[in-house]
DNA sequence: CCAATTTACCTAACAGTGTTCGGTTTTGAG
DNA sequence: CTCAAAACCGAACACTGTTAGGTAAATTGG
């Protein structure tokens, strides 16, 4: 018999294998030896089904490194996981990117970033434009790195500098780059806002 | 007589009007009085349309602040203005993001940030590495704050928060901390790249 | 200026999509 | 064992992108 675990997991699966386009609700059932009408009585829509794996990719996403009151390592610890859970499931970035699965879940997330900024002194508006930014790092590092094929930047580097690109290497290349840029990315911000705090600290003293 | 332009921009204007899941080639033949084979004289798919429109609009890009050697500067011109190109096309944002629609010209933008970091000190692979993290940040900002309905982070900041958060005014709210997010991220991830740069050269000497 | 050819457009269709309706089968509770 | 509720299925609806083949219009060559 059918279960929304079941489904779920078989979905995830098809499109982790064949593509988020190759996802549709006649192949799904095929996949689980099922007519596609027969999804329905589990899941109202496919846009339903896809919030739902949306969710569960974002539940491995870590937000317990706030606890000792470092700011810094918190969001250095979400903002690596979060990356890796969309990651582990490239195909399914812009969904995940596109809309948070459940608000439930998602505001469970957001509320104990929030609260780690907040203990660990940021004033609440800074708390959520930080929780916020590291989003946009994250996410926006994500789509370009995982949802798509060469990107021109990387192109532009291998024109720039042939003797560094043998042509079999250029994927993994182009994977150490987003790396690379998204570390930097995301340290250059930190060091950043580590100034920002220091600045904040002067004035209300 | 239908054209290239006059289809990308009836294409451009649907979609602003009605959503990106409004545009289908029956819909957009309609609003060009023909029917939809007509525009595969033109286009050879809607994929093909898509990029073009796309394309469209990252020519709108300014890539021109990095003329008189400051970095920063450019990449705060170039940063705003992908965002504002974004931003004025909200629903074909996820398109824009998941691909820079023709080659050539995204190349030649990407030279243009490649080559402005490298005239002003930066090491290839660090210009490289700064134009996606950039292009992360406007990226990522751009889909969390104009491809999708309420954030949760907002959320999180309205609940504990009420009295800031007269209903009515939650869109325009919303609309507030993301810009203000962004320029707080953007203003971070310049200063610690300052820091960063300052230490690259002290190695050197 | 007419003839020939290319181009633009249309009608009709194909294969596929998400979803719903109505009916049948299976399941589990009393 | 009965009966109601839930799960499943077959068929259909209204759509989607795209293509084949035919007709009309525009452009080119003589």
């Amino acid at each position: 018999m059918l279960s929304v675990t079941g489904i779920r997991s078989a979905a995830l699966a098809l499109v982790d294998r064949d593509g988020l386009e190759s996802l549709s609700m006649r192949r799904l059932a095929q996949e689980l030896d099922v007519q596609a009408a027969s999804l329905y009585s589990h899941y109202r829509t496919k846009e339903d089904l896809l919030a739902d794996i949306a969710n569960e990719i974002m539940a491995e996403v870590d937000v317990s490194g706030f606890a000792y009151g470092d700011w810094r390592h918190g969001l250095t610890v979400w903002a690596r996981s979060f990356r890796a859970a969309l990651a582990a499931h490239p195909n399914l970035v812009p969904v995940v990117a596109a809309g948070p699965g459940r608000r439930e879940a998602a505001l469970r997330r957001a509320d104990a970033v929030h609260g780690g900024l907040v203990a660990a002194g940021w004033p609440p508006r800074h708390a959520t434009m930080i929780g916020a930014s590291t989003k946009y790092l994250v996410v926006g590092a994500a789509i370009n790195s995982f949802a798509r094929g060469f990107d021109a930047d990387v192109q532009v580097y291998r024109d720039r500098y042939p003797n560094l690109s043998q042509a079999h290497r250029l994927a993994e290349h182009a994977a150490e780059i987003d790396d690379a840029s998204f570390e930097l990315a995301l340290s250059a911000f930190l060091d950043g806002l580590g100034h920002t705090l220091a600045a904040l600290d002067g004035e209300t003293r």
